[in-house]
RNA sequence: GGGCGGUUAGCUCAGUUGGUUAGAGCGCAUGCUUUACACGCAUGAUGUCGCAGGUUCGAGUCCCGCACCGCCCACCA
């Protein structure tokens, strides 16, 4: 037999993805297969990448995202799209900046040691390191990125970007700056937006505190879980209902430790149900009281500085820590007898994102965005349809978070970032906000001007990313053609981070949504069901995955393991899965290849009386199509896991275990052109197999694409195969279920009679002749199943000793005697 | 306080618009070096589909309620 052919002589007995997935992947480059063109006779798709924050390297999370873009990617290049997937990286500014801090306090600097040109000068070296690792993981999984559009958010295109998106929105009004109270981390020194905070419930104190009447009467007892901000209290609120306080409203009571009056308020925020149903109000250090402080005109006095240190407003604590001076405010209490009681209370406490720190609400100076203009458009997009989320439910969260947003605090006090486009005048005091550098002040000439030094939340320049990467403002051919995107593929944790933003963003700014669909998809968990964390230790690096079981195993059974929208817990057990799903079929490959003799194609079908398609080949055919059919549909749908599945089991079940099997009789027959035949339908239908499965495994299909097809190019540029519904044939499905249920029973007496491999067993089937003609035409095939060594088929006649099965109408006989051996 | 998701075989999960004996992978048991593959082949065991009602000829699949687990949002001094 042809066992020396092209192709199966030169294949391992295994596949070895390390021996493979490098070459594969520089061929791709070499022959540019993945760059995408402006192509105005193909409809354009695109995807830009959620570009990875440099702050470290990609984790399991990444894979998933990336695998699945990939597939889209992949999938619609090969469905004659001009296809493009733009790839990038975040400069993540706090996140990197946190980073960078904690590298220099190993050595015991900070970053005010370095002073900041020199602090950012060693954050772009962190950068480039870790943008160097990030690409090599993207290569390694075998993302198909167009590298010649790579972005930074921080390169001088974004930066355009942001500094046009900047100016636009302030001159149409919607950004505005003003002193507010909003989360601020000491930690950071930066102010926060509220998604930046993450809420934590904490089991804390509630403490009771005396305040005396300024006349020395007994006064009230308030209920506060943080004590040393008393020192701040300018007031005390009741609920203008509650009886038990109202002789106090308009007294004064004495401020214990700082020996000041404050009075005593009705406000209408007060729970009269809560602690003593009367409050402590420092507007200086919580939301709710400033804003009862407003109503009443209480003044402010700030007594924890943006360090979390106490300020000189609170005399001899002044300098200490936060939580030092609770201590010291509690006991000092005590002493006086004015602590009334200590209950225990759970309450959740905002901690900054990145640093863990506890976060305090304080007044400071900021930039905003003003969302509802942008909201409205945000909201419109959805629930017109424009934008579609997959699934469905996230659009919900969408709406309501949108429903409910409040101004956005794009400015931080860090170092890392697009500097914020504001200068002013040192003369004047004036605001230039403009699209070139000032260098002078518009209003009164001077030339005396100052940047301000807050740079933008990092999320702002990420907000822009589908424009900005493809070269606007700037009207490019690439903006015209690729934009709006396709589809936006993420994990839920962001949706209002980024993809609600990139909505509102795109509209305002460009006039257009960003994308079409989003597609959400669960955060990978580790075998325990917990969250990736480095602190856990559980984040492991993909490439030491892919190390072990190849890349195209990792994609797979990644995408296998994608729910709607639900977590996903990642298990060693799918990598080996699928890894050996590989191995078959490099196997199967294998063995198509090795028996191809040397081809006149194409196959001449019918040209010999015995030359045609036989049940099984009409069965696989059918088959086939109907699961590309199906992979089709469950991929236009995102249901990447079913349409896994599918191929899946196609491939290995259907094609491996029962078409190959069925084939070998042909192809080990006599007749050349039956040989011949089933040598072309077996390379044909592997061919589909491949390129079906190319946007799941990229490398091992394409590794073997080359091996049986050499010259013919890029298994990435070859047609994604439909089913064709002219091949659909459920009369052969049917034959072929039959014939698939008489084997397995034979298999089964087989097995139950402990028979040796060696042992041939002959058997009778009583059937009309309809049912033996369809028999007939894959007997060789349902022996070598089975073992047999004969089929007989008979009328109905009684057997004494027999097994006998009725199979779909087909009475399956097995003598006892004299069929064995 | 609102909202969302989950609860199906020992484990991880599929089950589209309700329809004949509920599936996969891994694991388990038994037997196979059968000329692609032991990362394999074959045979086999395993489920009161969270609980309790309802609609229906028929419900894992629809409706109501409940329980437990998880997540998100919210100005719970």
């Amino acid at each position: 037999m042809a066992t020396d052919m092209p192709g199966g002589s030169g294949m391992a007995k295994g596949y070895e993805p390390q021996q493979v997935e490098g070459r594969i992947y520089q061929y791709w480059l070499d022959d540019n297969v993945f760059d995408a063109e402006v192509n105005p006779h193909k409809e354009s798709f695109c995807i830009v990448i959620p570009p990875p924050n440099v702050t470290g390297i990609l984790h399991m999370g990444h894979a998933l995202d990336n695998a699945i873009q990939d597939l889209l990617t992949r999938w619609k290049r090969m469905s004659g799209y001009s296809a493009l997937w733009l790839p990038g990286t975040d400069h993540a500014g706090i996140a990197t900046q946190n980073v960078a801090e904690k590298e220099l306090a190993k050595q015991g600097v900070t970053r005010h040691d370095l002073g900041r040109e020199e602090f950012v000068k060693r954050v772009w070296e962190l950068k480039e390191r870790h943008h160097s690792h990030i690409v090599e993981q993207l290569k390694r999984l075998g993302g198909s990125l167009d590298w010649r559009r790579e972005r930074f958010t921080l390169d001088e295109v974004c930066a355009k970007a942001v500094r046009e998106a900047f100016v636009t929105l302030y001159e149409k009004g919607l950004i505005y700056r003003g002193a507010y109270m909003i989360n601020w981390c000491p930690r950071c020194e930066t102010g926060l937006s509220d998604l930046e905070v993450e809420h934590e419930e904490h089991e804390g104190n509630l403490w009771y505190i005396h305040y005396p009447q300024s006349d020395g009467s007994h006064g009230v007892v308030v209920a506060t879980t943080r004590p040393e901000t008393m020192l701040g209290d300018t007031g005390v609120a009741v609920n203008p209902n509650d009886e038990r306080y109202a002789s106090l409203v308009g007294k004064t009571v004495r401020l214990p430790l700082m020996d000041r009056d404050i009075p005593v308020v009705a406000d209408d925020h007060v729970d009269v149900e809560f602690g003593t149903g009367a409050v402590k109000v420092t507007p200086a250090h919580d939301p709710n009281d400033l804003e009862i402080a407003q109503r009443h005109n209480l003044p402010s006095i700030v007594v924890i500085d943006k360090n979390g240190k106490m300020t000189a407003e609170t005399g001899s604590y002044a300098g200490m820590d936060r939580y030092e001076c609770r201590k010291q405010v509690v006991s000092d209490l005590e002493e006086l007898g004015l602590l009334e009681k200590i209950d225990s209370h759970t309450h959740s406490v905002g901690h900054c994102q990145r640093c863990r720190t506890v976060v305090e609400p304080l007044v400071s100076e900021q930039w905003f965005l003003k969302m509802e203009p942008l909201a409205a458009k945000g909201l419109a997009a959805v629930q017109s349809g424009e934008v579609r989320f997959v699934p469905e439910r996230w659009s919900k969260v969408y709406t309501d978070w949108l429903e409910n947003i409040r101004d956005w605090p794009i400015s931080r006090q860090l170092w890392w970032g697009h500097a914020i486009p504001v200068w002013y005048c040192e003369g004047c005091g004036q605001q230039i906000c403009t699209r070139e550098d000032p260098t002078k002040c518009p209003a009164c000439g001077g030339s005396e001007l100052r940047r301000d030094p807050d740079v933008l939340d990092t999320w702002f320049s990420s907000a822009l990313w589908p424009f900005s990467t493809l070269g606007w403002p700037e009207r490019t051919p690439e903006l015209e053609y690729f934009y709006p995107t396709s589809v936006l593929v993420t994990g839920y944790d962001i949706i209002f981070f980024w993809v609600a933003r990139m909505i509102m963003m795109g509209l305002e700014l460009e006039g257009e949504k960003p994308f079409s669909e989003v597609f959400i998809h669960g955060l990978v968990r580790d075998e325990k069901g917990r969250k990736i964390s480095k602190s856990l230790g559980n984040n492991i690096d993909p490439i030491e995955l892919i190390e072990n079981y190849g890349a195209d195993a990792l994609r797979f059974a990644l995408i296998q393991l994608i729910t709607h929208g639900q977590d996903l817990t990642y298990s060693e057990d799918r990598m080996v899965g699928a890894r050996n799903f590989c191995n078959k079929l490099w196997n199967a490959s294998r063995f198509v290849l090795m028996n191809q003799d040397e081809m006149k194609a194409p196959c001449p079908f019918g040209t010999e009386a015995d030359c045609k398609l036989s049940l099984a080949d009409e069965w696989i055919l059918s088959r086939q199509a109907a699961v590309l059919e199906e992979v089709d549909g469950h991929l236009q749908r995102y249901d990447l896991a079913q349409a896994a599945e599918a191929l899946y089991q196609y491939t290995w079940t259907e094609f491996c275990d029962w078409y190959v099997e069925l084939s070998k009789p042909r192809l080990y027959g006599d007749n050349i052109n039956v040989v011949e035949q089933q040598q072309w339908l077996l390379l044909r239908l592997l061919s589909n197999i491949l390129r079906a499965l190319h946007p799941f495994m990229p490398f091992v299909t394409e590794e073997i694409w080359q091996l049986a097809e050499p010259g013919k190019g890029s298994i990435a540029l070859a047609d994604y195969p439909l089913g064709n519904p002219a091949h659909r044939n459920p009369k052969a499905e049917a034959g072929m279920a039959m014939v698939m249920d008489i084997t397995n029973q034979i298999r089964s007496w087989r097995s139950q009679l402990a028979l040796q491999p060696h042992q041939k067993i002959k058997v009778r089937l009583v059937a009309s002749e309809e049912k033996q003609a369809v028999l007939q035409q894959v007997e060789h095939g349902m022996k070598a199943l089975a073992r047999l060594e004969a089929v007989e088929y008979a009328e109905a006649a009684g057997e004494e000793k027999a097994l006998t099965a009725m199979v779909q109408g087909v009475q399956v006989v097995l003598p006892l005697a004299g069929a064995i051996e």
